[in-house]
DNA sequence: AATGCAAGCAAGTAAACACTTGCTTGCCAT
DNA sequence: ATGGCAAGCAAGTGTTTACTTGCTTGCATT
């Protein structure tokens, strides 16, 4: 089972370099090291391949913040790095499917993206802290979950292509995002 | 010269809804109810005539934020909310070009985008409150910018195809941002 | 040794692509 | 009225595309 791996594999890579029309059967088989004909004979159609090649390549395993925080700065510290890079390492899938989002709203699911996700997990967590007190009670946390997602999301896509504008490596930058936000959010570190 | 434009102008809609690949003559031609030969005499070859709309469909006048502060929040919020509009006005074209960005970099010149140059103003305007001490002195600008542009860029682009993350026009969004911006600063308003 | 299956190879099909050529039509200024 | 010019039309070029068919090769199981 290493052949077809190696296609979805190779499918992913061509779609993420040159898009739906770009990704030619030819091309993905010369990636893979295969011949053209195996790919129909794998998956029937360039729309199939490409489907599960992308649904593969776009599914994660999430990183889960804490239920009970001990440590909220630190936590998030690590939390949002992991999430910036798994963003950050498909920066290039995630740039061409957006581009590509209303010929093929269909090819990934936008609904159930990390992104998403990830932002739903960070609300949650942050309304916990705030019933212990330790935010602020008139944040309005869903305008803030939003904001540190945009600004993480916004970094992960647009560093490689805008290096003027993010200088720094991201725990750095991410480490700046946070203290602002801290600061925003008027967060507290719990007692003892 | 009404022609010219009526070409350009479509060749730039047919580029943002399919990119360079699928921005076909014929398509192109249709769209701009022209003949598809109107194309070549006019414009040579379909990659010069797409460059030329590009760069037409992504020139914009900059919104200007004051020299001098009389009312920063107020003088934010619509220098956000003018930003925010272009952007989002242009989000298929952004999306795509984006997509296309590794394959096509120069298509489109993203250093001196809009989101560049608006971040350039916003942390100039934001250095000169400073020194005015209606800004934390220990905040970093540089971060800050980033984070507010990051945010701003990734509701624009975003806020179409995740509904369920951005339910409020973008007016109410861009208030609760600035509210949280204003937080992480601990702006001041100046005195009288 | 015989069978079956997965993959490769050679060749071809119909469609779409960018772009060209030759000729016709309409309009505007002289 | 006549000339020039901008645009349309018809037809065709060579290339690339997704996908098919017929046949061969190699390997693993029985």
């Amino acid at each position: 089972m290493e052949l077809r791996d190696r296609i979805l594999e190779a499918a992913a890579q061509v779609y993420s370099e040159t898009g739906f029309r770009g990704a030619t059967t030819r091309r993905i088989a010369e990636r893979a090291h295969v011949n053209e004909i195996t790919l129909f004979r794998h998956f029937g159609s360039k729309t199939r391949l490409l489907h599960e090649a992308i649904q593969c390549a776009s599914s994660s395993t999430p990183c889960i913040l804490p239920a009970q925080s001990a440590n909220p700065r630190a936590e998030l510290r690590i939390w949002a790095l992991a999430n910036h890079r798994e963003m950050f390492e498909r920066r290039f899938l995630i740039r061409t499917a957006m581009g590509e989002m209303e010929e093929r709203p269909d090819i990934f699911p936008m609904d159930r993206s990390q992104a998403v996700c990830a932002g739903l997990e960070l609300k949650a967590y942050l309304e916990r802290l705030q019933t212990e007190n330790l935010i602020a009670a008139e944040i309005d946390l869903r305008a803030a979950t939003t904001m540190f997602m945009g600004t993480l999301f916004a970094d992960a896509i647009s560093r490689d292509i805008l290096p003027s504008m993010y200088p720094d490596p991201p725990e750095i930058s991410v480490d700046q995002y946070l203290d602002l936000f801290a600061r925003a959010l008027a967060l507290k570190e719990p007692l003892s």
